[in-house]
DNA sequence: AAGAGCAATGTAAACGTTTACTTTTTAGGG
DNA sequence: CCCTAAAAAGTAAACGTTTACATTGCTCTT
């Protein structure tokens, strides 16, 4: 591994040039940048980017840190190409990490991307609250928040319009016909669930009909959740028509839960989901869902926080990013 | 961000005790620790990793780097869960990159990864003589190959028996009657695709049938690939009566095409996938596929690197692990 | 022909650690 | 009570960069 010393013995330079030539080209004399250029050919310089990242302040550390609940899940994956491809695009790397929405786990790798010097971090806050986000934040590194967001805080943050996607979905399963329908969703302590939640009652409302508090079930994002709660649900001495699961890997336990009855989807029981999925096409039956642009998402988020990175006092942006309801085969 | 320095001065020590502190607290006095410990407290002090590193020789820098092709292929997330599991239990942070089978990037990736001082590498080579892999490897950074691997190299490597897994799936299809089986892998010139094309063939030939080369497709892993070239064996004058597809993906897009075609499975059409997936059981129909350990190829991998850094010298080593046919209701 | 101004380069400090080497303190043996 | 050895703590160099500041050598102006 040569270093800027080892170019700079061979070209007959000082370091600092050999540096120049690297950062600031244009304040070197042509001739002299040609020979330091063919002694870094020559030895196979590469910069080193721990050294780098020691001296450099801000926004010029070229890493990016992304902390996400779980890359199993298609959803985060999604966004983590999105993100991964703009800092691919820009030389910038990425830092990935899972907190598997373990608010220990999430803090554990919170330092260690202070302590790795990130230029900034992309994530969904654990929930609306999330102190150690907060705190870290506050320490000046460049957050993003993507997917749920922190309440009263001016962090930057991209969202989907979570209430419209809800109220989209069931106001359709409403229009098909349905008027006991259930709900799988998150939290209410999590954005996301909160908003979903909201445009579930809210399409319920405008078609009055009354919210029967035992439709609605909070499981905690993963398949077997889907799978125990939907049961729960079917189970019910009087059971919901239909099953709006706000989440996708809900929606296939929920899937799995039905079939596992012996009922048919769509015609015992209609099923729309939440976040899409790649293979929601080959799936029995091909699963109507409220499809959410996670790459748009990702992309988005890194670019608003390179701009960041490029004009830290700039005020606060929020983007909010509209879901669509994709009309399959289960409702 | 507090130093070494800062807690020192608030210590009343120097900052070799404050670091020894840190890494050999057996060599500190008791008490001076304890004073140390809570200037550290008080401070919020975490040590600069950045620092740390550039410092730090071979081994102990705890940062892995695991290049995949695609996050977004759930084998590929699976075995990147199992890397993760095991770097966190042992304090390691991992940076993952895509290289989407692109020499070019995961080339860059690589110089990334030399360039952050990575303690090791994981990674599913792109071919079986990857130049870029071989020569960062000779460079003395330790690599581990997952799920491929690299001809006549000594590199340690995790894998599972493709040849074996191949060999059962179709030995399945012939053993409920199939004679006619069509098979979409990938290119040869990958250790996965030889084995697996090696599997088909020798459990065609040890039931008396002859290999149609025609019924051999080469595709790319994703899931539109399955689509296109699976509708192509199926146009066929004489199609295949049954499909051995050698990836998940396109697997997947497999049963698009069939559907498409308006012909059923397993009825007019068998179908066995490699690889797995989460939500094979929700597929239409659940999907028959030779699963992969693939969280156990990670954690080995993660494993194995984690043991030669300990043991620069040892042999290289080689793990095998078994695929399991699972049978669902494709066939 | 001398001085101003500028472009090109060099020198050295700094980033936050780790660690070899040196110095100081402490304990124990005679 | 002194000497030695071990334990504890300190000093300073090193890792590979970037960059403020200093120096050198030109080109212009007048």
């Amino acid at each position: 591994m040569s270093s800027l010393t080892d170019v700079a013995k061979a070209a007959g330079v000082s370091i600092a040039t050999v540096s120049r030539v690297i950062s600031h080209p244009d304040k070197v004399a042509p001739h002299t940048q040609l020979a330091v250029r063919k002694a870094m050919k020559e030895l196979g310089y590469q910069p080193n980017r721990v050294a780098r990242r020691l001296r450099q302040r801000g926004g010029k550390r070229h890493l990016l840190g992304l902390i996400i609940p779980d890359i199993q899940n298609p959803f985060f994956a999604e966004i983590a190409r999105g993100v991964e491809d703009v800092a691919y695009a820009n030389q910038f790397a990425v830092m990935l990490c899972n907190s598997d929405e373990n608010l220990e786990k999430e803090s554990f790798y919170l330092d260690v991307m202070r302590a790795e010097s990130v230029d900034g971090i992309i994530l969904p806050p654990i929930n609306d609250r999330d102190l150690a986000v907060t705190k870290i934040a506050e320490s000046g590194i460049p957050i993003v928040t993507v997917d749920r967001s922190l309440s009263n805080s001016t962090i930057d943050k991209v969202e989907v319009d979570n209430r419209q996607g809800a109220f989209d979905a069931v106001a359709h399963l409403i229009k098909v016909g349905h008027r006991r329908i259930g709900l799988i969703t998150s939290r209410v302590t999590i954005s996301t669930g909160r908003d979903r939640k909201l445009g579930y009652e809210q399409a319920l409302a405008a078609n009055d009909i009354a919210v029967t508090p035992d439709y609605i079930r909070i499981g905690d994002y993963k398949q077997a959740s889907g799978v125990t709660l939907a049961d729960e649900l079917l189970a019910l001495p009087v059971p919901p028509t239909a099953l709006f699961v706000a989440n996708n890997l809900m929606a296939v336990g929920a899937i799995e839960a039905i079939h596992k009855r012996g009922l048919n989807i769509p015609r015992d029981v209609a099923l729309i989901g939440f976040d899409d999925l790649p293979w929601a096409d080959a799936l029995d039956p091909p699963l109507t869902m409220v499809r959410q642009p996670a790459y748009e998402v990702g992309r988005a988020a890194a670019e608003l926080l390179l701009k960041r990175l490029g004009n830290p006092n700039s005020p606060s942006a929020w983007l909010r990013l509209r879901p669509r309801l994709i009309l399959r085969k289960s409702c």
